[in-house]
DNA sequence: GAAACAGTTCGGCGGTCACCGAAGTATCGG
DNA sequence: CCGATACTTCGGTGACCGCCGAACTGTTTC
């Protein structure tokens, strides 16, 4: 198959309507039930079982039946991110309405990729934790001796992620920002961390994320992030 | 337009192993004539003329004609690292065929990004000019005063690419090597240089770059990069 | 001015595919 | 065991769209 024949294939994937929809959705990381993405997109229930498959057989995304339910998800760290970068330059004007421009505004200041915290949250964050030296990136991307605590004071059991297959930090490019932040399992544990502790809120079933004042206190205490640095400008 | 409509409609464009070959092409970063667009993609130039003129209107490409030649290239950085980020998504798996490997893997070891060096060629390139001080990427990413002084050296003429509405340095992310190479208007103008001395060739009309042996000396003495430092392991 | 060349427009053909509803399978709750 | 629920499979339909060749416009060359 010629690289162009590729391309095409997988852009098929997203080429409908339905199937982007679902796609989207599941951009914040979480395991979606057939039924629900049925309804997301607007389409009966064979008509989704249909896409979910062609999807799956495809490889972006993965399910596991579970009883009489199919759990669906994003199949990996890679599918997001492309999915992240094309959606941006599929709307790159800003909204007309007004409402879409609050819409756009608010999931550029906090959102999740995938897993992970993004948008100006998670720059910001990924900025704190470089200057701080709590992650080098001079070479590659690593844990400072100062970063170990760090996470530790966080409660992540860096031993149990170092166990595991997926790479401990990596840096994923943002595509509001078009600036890096914290990916890899430390990254997913990270965002778990934040919404534990209700430091960050999902208000809706989207990737969109709120910081709390609660979070806004403990970004300040734990990496001196102001909070006037997570404001986007419209 | 819903943002799952946006994405269906962006993915249709590639959707058609034509108008991908199309796109692919104009990777490299140059102008095409329709005609040479219509034989890449083995189509008649009927056929070739509606794609390009559907591209054009959706905005991912733009065309100029000239005389009897209508010259058509990617809209703009952007399209071109979202292209970047699908084609690598679209081929993951390491090629079957032998030749396919061979192929794959000269692509990783150098090649154009749109119009700015890319691969392992650029990465390296990248982190000698950060490793030397060069530019600084601690806030942002800048030119240091040597950085200044290293790129007038290289016959850069910084003042002009100022004067344009283009951002002189940026961060692009390579799609192989997962880590940032230098973009912006200096990206592009150290591409050019590397062409015009001949420490980079073109053998074929791909985006695939060659480094010559001039090339690597030149590496050698003016960013300390050893050899065997571009080296792509399979 | 004629011939060659680059590209466009149009009509029509053929294939693909998203959709639904109906019928079928597997699981859960009582 | 029975009804409800979650999902799958299948057949049919309608729409869309990529393709070409033929006829056309405009430009360059001689």
């Amino acid at each position: 198959m010629t690289d162009a024949a590729a391309v095409a294939n997988l852009a098929r994937l997203l080429a409908d309507q339905s199937r982007a929809a679902m796609c989207l959705a599941m951009l914040d990381g979480s395991a979606w039930t057939l039924s629900q993405l049925a309804s997301t997109a607007g389409v009966t229930m064979s008509t989704a079982s249909e896409h979910v498959s062609t999807l799956v057989a495809a490889g972006i995304l993965t399910d596991e039946r579970l009883g009489r339910n199919r759990y669906v998800r994003l199949a990996g760290q890679d599918v997001g991110e492309a999915l992240e970068a094309f959606s941006t330059l599929a709307r790159p004007a800003p909204a007309r309405s007004l409402r879409g421009v609050g819409e756009r505004r608010r999931l550029a200041a906090a959102r999740t990729c995938y897993d992970h915290l993004a948008g100006r949250l998670g720059v910001v964050v990924f900025d704190a934790l470089a200057e701080r030296r709590l992650v080098d990136s001079s070479h590659g991307l690593a844990l400072t001796d100062n970063g170990e605590h760090w996470f530790e004071g966080l409660d992540v059991d860096l031993d149990d992620l170092r166990r595991r297959r997926r790479p401990l930090l990596r840096e994923c490019i943002d595509w509001t920002e078009r600036r890096p932040h914290l990916a890899g399992s430390l990254g997913a544990a990270l965002r778990d961390r934040f919404l534990e502790r209700t430091w960050v809120r999902r208000p809706d079933r989207t990737r969109r994320l709120e910081v709390t004042g609660m979070g806004q206190q403990a970004l300040q205490e734990l990496l001196g992030i102001e909070p006037g640095r997570l404001r986007v400008e419209a």
